[in-house]
DNA sequence: GGTAACCTAACAAGCGTTTGTTTCTACAGG
DNA sequence: CCTGTAGAAACAAACGCTTGTTAGGTTACC
């Protein structure tokens, strides 16, 4: 047993971050949850805020890598919007808290590390802003603010970590499917679907 | 000048709590900003957690005063859930910071306090739930799991303070609107509206 | 006997908070 | 018109404690 200390040290860290935030949990905790000495860490990592970078930048890469080729498919906005709420929310589930560390500590990284999760989360909004746009101008959707559209869906993704409890009543696969749902039938121009 | 030094004190720590955090922001950096010594400060608070709370509880009483009146109203449920959007908006864009305070920084507060504030939350959400299954009694809002639908409109509302700018381009008006817009078409049983 | 993993101990800095004292202002009595 | 006094507000300094991090020594295994 304890094969791969590092492995366990950022898997701690992870759940300890995501559940109390960053700030909030100290390199002392993490130590003791693996009953060892705090200073003994710093054999396996470089710093606190590094680790925390490892894990935004994973979760940053998560994100764009399973959004991506669906942007670049060739279905319907309809098709492709169904998708990516499917993907986002299999992201979320799949992670162990990332995705809350992602969205909610990236605060805390330096400058620069801060401008580089900046840039990757733009990127990951533009890329549902362009499908809506795409799909008002196919005609798919109804001709509404797509600006605040991709900012609404994205909300409802965004404020997912919070509550989402692996062990809930509610498979991945269902949750994306009751987002779909709500999230489709607001932005369609007819409801036939 | 410099009249009320208490309501300095908090409306700096107001600020400062909702765009760092609270666990960020040091007793040191609110009186820096008010050109003071830490320990003076003491003299108008009772401590930095006491601090908290109180912005927090205002916060809370805040969201619910907004919306009970709404709930125990006689009007439809459309119009019942318009309003209380349109309300929850209002809350957030007058409050200067005081609602992203309520949602995040609550974790932070002593166990009882936490009690009282996850007690309101509840409350209110459970306005909104209400709301929604009625609607769904009524015919008004097609046949869906209301528990998740009302989850996912306040996941709009909850993350609205993370990009709202009093200087935006759009109206706090304006937002209710587009909120409403996408939320009741998503629910209603017919698009007739 | 070398190497990795760990421990003990300490560090400098920062934390929230308390203390004793000073400064300023307002106002009463003579 | 002075003077005395009370109160509030702020300061400087320190309190005990926790923070992230480092250094050097000890153990166990190939």
């Amino acid at each position: 047993m304890a094969i791969d200390r590092k492995a366990q040290i950022f898997s701690t860290a992870r759940s300890m971050f995501s559940e109390r935030g960053y700030q909030a949990t100290t390199v002392r905790d993490i130590a003791r949850e693996l009953n060892m000495q705090a200073g003994s860490l710093y054999a396996h990592i470089e710093s606190k805020e590094d680790v925390l970078w490892q894990i935004v930048d994973q979760a940053a890469g998560q994100f764009l890598t399973a959004i991506e080729p669906i942007v670049e498919g060739d279905r319907s906005n309809v098709e492709k919007l169904r998708a990516m709420v499917r993907a986002h929310v299999g992201v979320v589930a799949g992670n162990g808290g990332n995705a809350a560390i992602f969205l909610h500590e990236w605060k805390f990284l330096s400058e620069a590390r801060r401008e580089s999760v900046a840039f990757r989360r733009n990127r990951y909004e533009g890329f549902y802003r362009r499908v809506i746009e795409e799909g008002i101008t196919s005609g798919e959707f109804a001709h509404a603010d797509p600006k605040m559209a991709a900012l609404m869906v994205l909300s409802i993704m965004n404020w997912m970590p919070q509550w989402y409890n692996p062990g809930g009543p509610l498979s991945a696969q269902e949750i994306a499917d009751r987002f779909s749902e709500l999230i489709l039938r607001g932005l369609m121009a007819e409801t036939g679907f």
